[in-house]
DNA sequence: CCCGGAAGGA
DNA sequence: TCCTTCCGGG
């Protein structure tokens, strides 16, 4: 990456690191929504980085088995959704029943390298609401403008 | 449903 | 540290 370009530090955990040793739940939301097979289950939906969850209790089971914990549910997956909201990673819009949305200027899709931007699922987002119009380039300038240009807090 | 504190696991 | 579990409260 260019200089000028702060992303968080949490973005960068090498696969040695604990942190990133399992699968992260948002990393996880993003895989199914850039998925056409779950979009009964979970799909993006209103203003850029909105989703919702359709079935709360499906997105829940497939998480459980993720994560090899069969009690999961809704209730406990939407308590580490919350978690997010301190780190800026997920905001709840409110008054909308199972909507979430990604804060891009914080979240930086560490799984969705730099070259295959034109798959991330914000650009898919873009696509999908503009009828399929190109995805800008990836000049740092786009980034900023689109994903923040954001200094660690 | 949604919220966030508290405790605890790996 | 990132949830998982549980839960009282709004």
């Amino acid at each position: 990456f260019k200089k000028g370009f702060a992303f968080p530090d949490w973005a960068y955990k090498p696969e040695s690191s604990p942190g990133s040793r399992q699968i992260q739940l948002w990393h996880f939301i993003l895989e199914l929504l850039q998925k056409e097979e779950y979009q009964g289950v979970i799909a993006w939906q209103g203003d850029y980085g909105e989703f919702v969850i359709k079935d709360p209790d499906e997105v829940a089971r497939l998480w459980g088995i993720r994560k090899c914990k069969p009690h999961m549910n809704y209730d406990k997956l939407s308590r580490a959704l919350r978690y997010y909201y301190n780190k800026r990673i997920l905001h709840k819009t409110k008054g909308k029943r199972f909507t979430y949305k990604f804060n891009f200027s914080k979240v930086v899709l560490v799984n969705y390298p730099i070259l295959d931007m034109a798959n991330c699922p914000f650009f898919l987002t873009q696509n999908h609401f503009n009828g399929g119009s190109a995805a800008p380039d990836c000049s740092p300038e786009v980034r900023r403008v689109w994903w923040g240009d954001r200094k660690r807090d």
